[in-house]
DNA sequence: GATGAATGAGACTTCATTCAT
DNA sequence: GATGAATGAAGTCTCATTCAT
C-alpha cells in the first residue's frame, strides 16, 4: 500500500540524496580532496549519475548551498523568543538554539568555513550569513538596550563571531553540553554589562 | 668568521624560498589546489627541485608551520606594552600590533584557517596559538582587574578569537586601516566594561 | 540462454587484453622498463583505464600469473602419453609437448625468469612450477624404472631444467625444430641410462 | 707509515669502489631498480661522482662485467685437477669449486640472470660463458670417456646448466653444504652413466 | 533513470644527468 | 677529485567527465 512515489519523486529524492551526500563528503574531506566516486559511493549510486543531475562537481556544491541555509534556523530561534522574559533568558535561549542548529548542520558550517578561504562565492555566503544573523539579532536587542546601535552592531558581531568560532574549535568536538551551556552563559552576561 | 658557506647558504636560501613560495601559493589556492608546479615556479626553480628539500607536498606544509609561528609577534607586543599608560591605551596598541601582524602573516594565518577544518594537526597547531594567545594576555590584563580569572579567560578568548575573525573576513581586504582602528577602539571599549 | 552479457562481456574482454597487453609488454622489456603506457598502448587503450580495471601495474603482474599457468599443460602432456608404448618414445613426445608450450607461453616464461631473480614472489611461483613439474613427471615414471627414488627426482629434475635453460637459451631464437628435436632426442637418451 | 697512496692509486680505488657497488646493487634489485644515489650510497661518495668516472648508469653496468668473469675461476678449477684421481673424483670436485665460485661471484651471477633475459648484451655474456665452460669441461673429459663428443657436448651442457640452476634457485639460499654437496655427488654418479 | 567502461589531462614524484663550486 | 644543488623528462596514478548501453 506504498504511495507509489512517481518516476519525478524518484529523480528529486535521488538528487536529494546526492546533494546530502556531497555535504558530508565535503565536510569530512574538504571538496578538493572529495572524489565523485566518494560522493556517489556515499550516495549509494554510480559515478555517472552525479552527471545526470549536476554539471559538475562545483555545480554540487551550489546545490548544497541552495538547499541549506543557516539563516532559517536563525529566524526560528529568533521568532520562538518570549517578550516577557528577561533579555538574558532569551539571550542564552538563543545562543543555546543557535549552538544546536550549528551542531544539526555542523556538515555544512564546516564545509563552509574550510572553502571560503579559497573559494570568494563560498566566502560571500559566508559573510551575508553573518551580516544577516547580526541584523536579525540586532533587530531583537535594539529596542531593549540603550547602547548605541554603531556599536550595538560591534557587539552582536563580536559575540556572535565568538560563538561560532567556540562551536567549531571546540563545543563540537565534546561529548555533552556542560561545557558550551557554561560558555554561553558566561559570554551573555559579559554581553549584557557592555549594552547594559 | 668565515663567509665561505656561500654554497650552503644558497642553499638554504633556496630551501627558505621554497617555503615561502609554498606558503604564498597555499594561502591563495589552498593546499590540495596547490600544485607542485606552481609552488616550484612561485620559487623560480624546477619542479624536481621540491624532492631534494623535501619529503613530499605535505612535508612543506609542516615546513611552514615550523618556520614560522604568531606567537613570537604576539610576544613582542605584549612586551612592548607600557606599564605606566592605562589598560585602555595598551589593549588598542596591542590589537593593532595584532593587526599589524596578522596582516604581515596573512598567508600563514589564512592557509591555516583554511586547512584547519580539514587537517586535524594544523588545527591543533591554531589551537595552541589560540590558547597561548589567551594565557599571554590573560596574565597581562589579569592583575590589573577584578574580574573572576575564569570569566576573564572567556572574555579574553571571545575578544580574541572576534579580532581574528574580523580581521579575516573584513580588514585583511580593506585599502586602509580607517575601518580596523574604528572597530578596535569600540571592541576595546567593550572589553573594559566587560572587565571593569 | 541468454547472451546479453555483451556489457559485461566486453568489460572482461577489455580486462583481458589488459593483462595480455601487460604479459607480452614485460615479456620484452621487463616489468620495470614496461610503462603503464606501452601496456595501453600494447592493448589499444588509454592509460587510465588500466586502473579501472587494476590497483597498480605490480598489480598487472599478479593478474597475469593468475590467469596463466604451465601446469596445465604439463598435465596435459603427460595425460595424452601412451601407456602402451616405449618410455623412450614417451619421453621424447613429453618434451617435445613441454617444448611446444613453452613457446607458446613464450612470454609467460621469459617474463617469470627474468623477474624471479629479483621478485621473490615470483620466484616462489616459478620453483613451484619446476617442483609441481617434476612431481608430476616423477610419478609417472617412477613405476617404470628401477633407480631409487631419491635419484630419480635429482636425474628428473635435471633433464627438465636443462630442457628449460636450453629452451631459454637457444631453443626459442631458432627458426625451425631441427635442433631442438635432435637436443631432445639426445637428452631422453642419456636419461634412460640413467634410469635404467 | 702508511704507503702514500697517489691520487691515481686513489681515483682507481674509488672507482673500483663503485663497481662492486654498483654489483651488489643491481644484483640485489635490479638494475633498473638500482638508482644511482643507491649505488653511491652503497659506495660511501656523493650521487655526482659516478659521473666523473662513468658516462652513464648503463656504463657501470659493462664496467662490471669487465671486471669480473666467471670464466677465471672456472679455469683455475680446471687446471687444479689431479690426473691420477678418478674422474668421479675429480668431477666432484670441479662442481664443488664451481659452487663456491658461484657462491662467491653471487652477485654477479644473479645479476647477469635476473638480466639476461632483458638485455641482448648480457645474455650474449651469458650465453658465451656457458659456451666455453662447456668447452672447458668438454676438453678435460673427452679424452677420458668413449661417448661420442656430439653427445658428450649436450650431456656436460645438460650438468653444467643443471647446477647453475640449482645453485640459483636453491643452494644460494641454504646454510649450508650438506645438500648441494648430496646433489652433486648425485648429479656427477649419474653423469658418469651417461658418459662411462 | 541508471550503469560503469572509457577518456585524457594533469598531479605527485623519481631519477639520470649536469655543473658550479 | 669530490660535492650536492639543480634540471627536466618521464613514470605511476588519480579523477572529473563523457557516453554507449
Amino acid at each position: 500500500m506504498k504511495t507509489r512515489t512517481s518516476r519525478q519523486q524518484q529523480a528529486l529524492e535521488t538528487k536529494s540524496k546526492l546533494i546530502d551526500a556531497a555535504l558530508r563528503t565535503f565536510s569530512r574531506k574538504g571538496f578538493s580532496e572529495s572524489t565523485t566516486k566518494d560522493i556517489a559511493k556515499e550516495a549509494g549510486v554510480t559515478d555517472g549519475l552525479i552527471y545526470h543531475y549536476f554539471q559538475s562537481k562545483e555545480d554540487l556544491l551550489w546545490a548544497i548551498l541552495d538547499k541549506y541555509t543557516l539563516l532559517h534556523s536563525i529566524r526560528q530561534a529568533l521568532a520562538a523568543m518570549d517578550k516577557q522574559a528577561s533579555l538574558e533568558h532569551n539571550l542564552t535561549a538563543y545562543f543555546q538554539a543557535l549552538f544546536r542548529n550549528l551542531r544539526e548542520q555542523q556538515d555544512l558550517i564546516v564545509m563552509c568555513f574550510g572553502e571560503a578561504q579559497r573559494n570568494p562565492e563560498i566566502r560571500a555566503r559566508v559573510e551575508e550569513i553573518i551580516r544577516t544573523g547580526v541584523e536579525l539579532l540586532h533587530a531583537f536587542v535594539a529596542p531593549l538596550v540603550r547602547l548605541d546601535p554603531q556599536e550595538l552592531l560591534v557587539a552582536i558581531r563580536n559575540v556572535q563571531t565568538s560563538m561560532v568560532f567556540y562551536f567549531l574549535m571546540t563545543a563540537r568536538f565534546a561529548d555533552d553540553d556542560t561545557q558550551s551551556t557554561e560558555y554561553i552563559r558566561t559570554s551573555v552576561k559579559q554581553f549584557l554589562k557592555i549594552v547594559a
